[in-house]
Order: structure tokens, then C-alpha cells, then sequence
DNA sequence: GCCGTTTTCGGCCCGACTGTTTTCAGTCG
């Protein structure tokens, strides 16, 4: 059982609990339980065969451990199936409008008999739920909007979309009648992989003028909101930026709270309640004399807390309070660590630019080397190359090589991993390259036990460097495959395999707390662009995002490293 | 139901908005 489907069962938990109007506490212990479990970079079912104590999951204790170990051993939950039992079916799907909480879903379901969204929206539209005591045509109004507005969008938009449009708007605004501090907040500036609505924050002197350009700008398709402080537009894409102009002087407490995660600040607050301080959006105050202190930058915020600066990529609610008080926080990795991109791929199969291009782009990003990683023949969409087409392509490289300065250039292939887990290659020209890198590209839907040996005997080639984009996933469009990652990660410690983190903005493959687990497995990791043309190495910085999320450092990311340290991992 | 630099019991994050009300409940981020 994955952790997503033990994750939204403790959630489901949560959602009946408060329906039936249990104290708010115990209903935030299990959704508390739930993220975490959802965000565990360990699979909780694999902890519960190796008989783990799952009490070290935070937010898990000795009741929810149980029930997990129930869950997970029986395939069901008692507990569960009897708080299912006692409400109707459907009923906290209606939780999921905004505007609809627990009172107003139980008593849409008790009084009319409402129990999709459906019928609610007959309901609203004959005028019953205006009509029940306490709620009004307001009410009734406003969740039928609600309930259209969910359709109209609902999904989350993937970071590689909405990061280059937020940049643009951002550029465009930059000094703008004294507009300073732009900056986005909250998931975006977390960079989460997917993203909903965009806060944009900043101060400025003469707000007005800013929010009449913000709202002016010419990629502002609709005007949502617009007020003395804050204005909220949608551009192309339904997305919807929203600018906040506040205060200089709490500037670092308010950038704090929207950056967020909810879940990060519940924990800082309720810590900072032990030592007697309220924390909120607008400073931290002294519990007994209720004086306010403000701050203009969240480092004297988390200063003033005794905590080490914690990143915005890390504060996700898990561990990473405990570790700052401990100044245990790493020096993440930065783009400006990398020394090189090992997965790019040209017009000799289907890139767009020469391999020369390729590493001319690479060089004037200050990179040392560039891997020139083409398909295989069994891409045959992909225009994959043949043994001798390969053998060409290593001499044009020797040549390149020979004449150009200041960037070497590594001959390399990805090579298919077929249905069977045999490689498209022979071993004899395998051994020819510099570095080979392994790829599921077709069969994707394999049971797991296949897939997962089909990975497997590829990492266990003594000629493959690296596995390319794991789970296969594209976000939106393609589920990963089914694999038991646990399995891939231990052999590709054992089999000195690296894992690729590919920063494809739709791929993100590993994700974040993949890349966490695997690496803490002391499996080696490299940050790949996939590139097919040169301005695809610019999108180098989406899998800086993910390793970051990842609590990766330099020194576990392989194309860190300088040429020769990479030449020895890769034994050739 | 969880958890501990005050606690193994007694607390549990904070502020804002909205609508239907005479002082607040419900919901959200």
C-alpha cells in the first residue's frame, strides 16, 4: 500500500471526525498524521514489514501507529469502516467546496439529503438551501460559485509553467515607483512542483500607482480584486497572481507567514508558545506584556526564535524546525555548484542543435564538461542512432574534443531499457562510451513485481552510469510507473548507479523526497537537464528546486564534482 | 490523538472575513 492511499485514509479519518463533531484537536492529530505520512520519503509499508518504530514519524503515536500497522497488514481498517458507516456515502466529497466546513455539509445531507455535489447544486438552484434557518441567499450564492469556480480550474499548475510567467510580470514591475523587496511567496518560492495561486509581495511608497501598473500590465486578462493594499489578476493560463504591498517594517514576518507551509508555521507558533511568545503575520509578540516586535527580514524572524535560517525549500513541517534549533540545517546545493550536464541530447537523434552548440551553450554556463547522450535504435520515434551511427558520433566528439578549449565533452548514449530488462545495446559497444545512461521509454504500464526487475537488471549492468528519469512520470499527463523505488534505490547504492534527478519542468523525476530517500541511502545523484536544444539547459534550476527539497548538499550530487572525480565514478 | 526547556496531564497557532446577528459561529489560509 503506498503512502498516498494510507495518507488519504487518515485524512478521510479526519474529515468524518469533524463531521461528527469531534473536539478540533483530535481531528488535527490526524490530519497532522496524514501529511506526514503522505510526505514521508520512506514507504510507511516497507517500515511496517521491517517492523520500524512508527512512532518516528511526527504527529504519529501510539493510537494512529496501530492503526497503520492494521491498515497496512490487513488491507483495511476497522476503525475506519465503521466511521464510514455512519455517514452517507458522498458526504465529504462536499467538504472539498469552499465556503462548505462540516456544519453546513451535515446539515445539507441531514436535512435535505445531499450527498454529491450535484445535488447540492439542484438544491441551491431551487432555492432549498437558501431557504434552511441560519444560512441565507448569500450562503446558497456563494457556494454555487464556488462550486462552477471548481470546475472552471481546480488543478495545480507545474512550476515550469508558472515560474517563467510570474518572472516575466516580476521584470516588468522591478523599480517600479519605488517598488521594492518584489518577491514571491508561498509554494512558488517554496518550489513545490505544482503550484495554485501566486502571492507576490513587496513595499512600496506610493502603493496605488504600483497596483494601477500591476493591474495595467498588458498580460492581465482579467482584474479579480483590486484594493488600497493588495490586487489580485488572471493571466494566461487561469492563473492568478496576487500582489500584497505591506509594511517595510514587518516586511520579514509577513514574507514569512506567506511563504509558509500552513504546516511549518503551526509548528513554529506552537513552539514559540512555550517560550511565551504569539507569533503572526505581523511580528512575534511577548505572551505577558503583549509588546509587539517587528521584523524586516525573516533571518532576525527566525533569529529572534533561536533557530538556525531555515530555506524556504525545507520548511515543509517535517523535521526541519527540530533540526534548525540544533543548527544542524545543511548548505543546500546552488546552481552554482554544478560543473556540468550529463544527459543532453542533439540533432543527430531528436534534438534540435549540433553536438558543438550544445557544448558552446554548456562552456557559457561556466560548466567544465557536457555528456552527449542520444537514443538508442529502439527510440525509432525518437530517431535513435545505431551502432554505427554511434561509432560516428564518438569521432566527431574526438575531433570536437581536439580543437575546442575549456569544456570537454563526454561521449555517452541513452540507451532504452527494453520490456524484457534487456538494454537495446550490446555490451561490447556499450563499453565504448564514456557514460551510458538507462531509460524506460515504452511498456510503461508493467506490473509492479516486472517493472521493478526490469529496472533493476538495468542498474545491475556493469556498463550503466546512470538511471534516467526513474518513475517516468510526466505531471498532468502520465502516472509514474508502478516500481517499488525502495528495491531500485538499495541496488543502485549497491551497484554505485547513479539516480537522475531530471529537471524537465513536466518530468521532476526523481521527485523531492525520492531524492531524499535515495540519498540518505547513499545512492549518487546528478541533476540532468534531458535537454534537446540549448535553451533547455537554462531549465537546469527546476532539479536545483527538487535536490534542494531533497535537503541535498553539493556533495551528494554527482555533476558537482570536477571532471576527474566524475571520470572515476564513471570506470571507464 | 499527540506531546513535553513548565507538564505523563492539560494543554493544543493566529488573524481575518462573512453573514446572519444582537455577541458570534463557521470557514479559510
Amino acid at each position: 500500500m503506498k503512502n498516498s492511499a494510507i495518507a488519504k485514509v487518515f485524512q478521510d479519518i479526519a474529515d468524518l471526525l469533524e463531521l461528527k463533531g469531534e473536539i478540533p484537536f483530535k481531528i488535527r492529530a490526524y490530519q497532522k498524521a496524514a501529511r506526514a505520512i503522505e510526505h514521508s520519503p520512506t514507504e510507511i509499508e516497507q517500515m511496517v514489514k521491517d517492523g520500524s518504530d512508527l512512532k518516528n514519524i511526527p504527529g504519529v503515536g501510539d493510537a494512529i501507529a496501530k492503526k497503520i500497522t492494521e491498515l497496512v497488514t490487513m488491507g483495511h481498517l476497522h476503525y475506519y469502516d465503521e466511521l464510514r458507516a455512519e455517514f452517507p456515502e458522498g458526504i465529504s466529497t462536499l467538504l472539498d467546496i469552499p465556503g462548505v466546513g462540516p456544519k453546513i455539509a451535515i446539515r445539507l445531507c441531514i436535512e435535505l439529503g445531499i450527498n454529491s455535489i450535484e445535488d447540492l447544486e439542484k438544491a441551491i438552484l431551487e432555492g432549498r438551501v437558501a431557504s434552511l434557518p441560519r444560512l441565507g441567499d448569500k450562503v446558497a450564492e456563494n457556494i454555487l460559485r464556488q462550486i462552477q469556480a471548481m470546475r472552471m480550474k481546480g488543478r495545480r499548475i507545474p512550476i515550469g509553467q508558472a515560474l517563467p510567467v510570474v518572472e516575466e510580470i516580476m521584470a516588468e514591475l522591478q523599480g517600479y515607483a519605488g517598488l521594492r523587496n518584489l518577491i514571491p511567496a508561498g509554494s512558488l518560492r517554496r518550489f513545490r512542483e505544482t503550484v495554485g495561486d501566486i502571492d507576490l509581495m513587496g513595499t512600496a511608497n506610493d502603493r496605488e500607482s504600483v497596483l494601477d501598473a500591476f493591474v495595467g500590465l498588458p498580460q492581465v486578462k482579467e482584474v479579480l480584486v483590486k484594493g488600497s493594499t493588495k490586487a489580485s489578476v488572471l493571466v494566461p493560463g487561469d492563473l492568478q497572481i496576487d500582489l500584497r504591498l505591506v509594511d517595510h517594517d514587518s516586511f520579514g514576518s509577513l514574507l514569512q507567514y506567506f511563504t509558509g507551509s500552513k504546516q511549518h508555521n503551526i509548528i513554529l507558533r506552537e513552539r514559540g508558545h512555550r517560550q511565551k511568545l504569539k507569533l503572526s503575520e505581523y511580528g512575534i509578540a511577548n505572551l505577558d506584556t503583549g509588546v509587539l516586535e517587528k521584523f524586516t527580514t525573516e533571518e532576525a524572524f527566525y533569529e529572534r526564535l533561536g533557530l538556525q535560517f531555515i530555506p524556504p525549500q525545507l520548511r515543509e513541517g517535517q523535521w526541519e524546525v527540530e533540526r534548525a534549533e540544533h543548527n544542524a540545517i545543511p548548505r543546500l546545493i546552488e546552481l552554482s555548484d554544478l560543473k556540468g550536464d550529463l544527459h543532453v541530447h542533439t540533432e543527430w537523434s531528436d534534438g534540435y542543435d549540433s553536438i558543438e552548440a550544445m557544448a558552446l551553450a554548456a562552456k557559457a554556463r561556466g560548466y567544465q564538461y557536457i555528456a552527449i547522450t542520444d537514443h538508442s535504435r529502439g527510440r525509432g520515434i525518437a530517431r535513435g542512432l545505431n551502432g554505427e551511427h554511434l561509432r560516428n558520433q564518438m569521432a566527431e566528439i574526438r575531433e570536437l574534443n581536439d580543437r575546442m578549449n575549456g569544456i570537454h565533452i563526454l561521449s555517452g548514449v541513452e540507451v532504452d531499457i527494453r520490456a524484457d530488462g534487456t538494454l537495446d545495446l550490446p555490451d561490447d559497444l556499450l563499453a565504448e562510451f564514456d557514460i551510458v545512461i538507462a531509460a524506460v521509454h515504452s511498456a510503461m504500464r508493467q506490473d509492479e513485481e516486472k517493472m521493478t526487475q526490469r529496472i533493476l537488471s538495468a542498474i545491475k549492468n556493469p556498463h550503466v552510469d546512470v538511471l534516467a528519469h526513474p518513475t517516468c512520470r510526466l505531471l498532468g499527463e502520465r502516472e509514474p510507473v508502478m516500481v517499488d523505488l525502495e528495491a531500485v534505490f538499495r541496488a543502485a547504492a549497491e551497484n554505485n548507479t547513479a539516480l537522475e534527478i531530471n529537471t524537465m519542468p513536466n518530468r521532476l523525476d526523481l521527485k523531492d523526497i525520492h531524492a531524499l530517500r535515495a540519498k540518505d541511502l547513499g545512492v549518487k545523484l546528478i541533476i540532468n537537464t534531458d535537454a534537446h536544444s540549448t535553451a533547455h539547459l537554462d531549465l537546469i534550476r527546476f532539479g536545483i528546486g527538487v535536490a534542494q527539497r531533497g535537503w541535498c548538499e553539493a556533495r551528494h550530487i554527482l555533476n558537482t564534482r570536477p571532471l576527474e572525480e566524475v571520470e572515476a565514478f564513471l570506470k571507464r
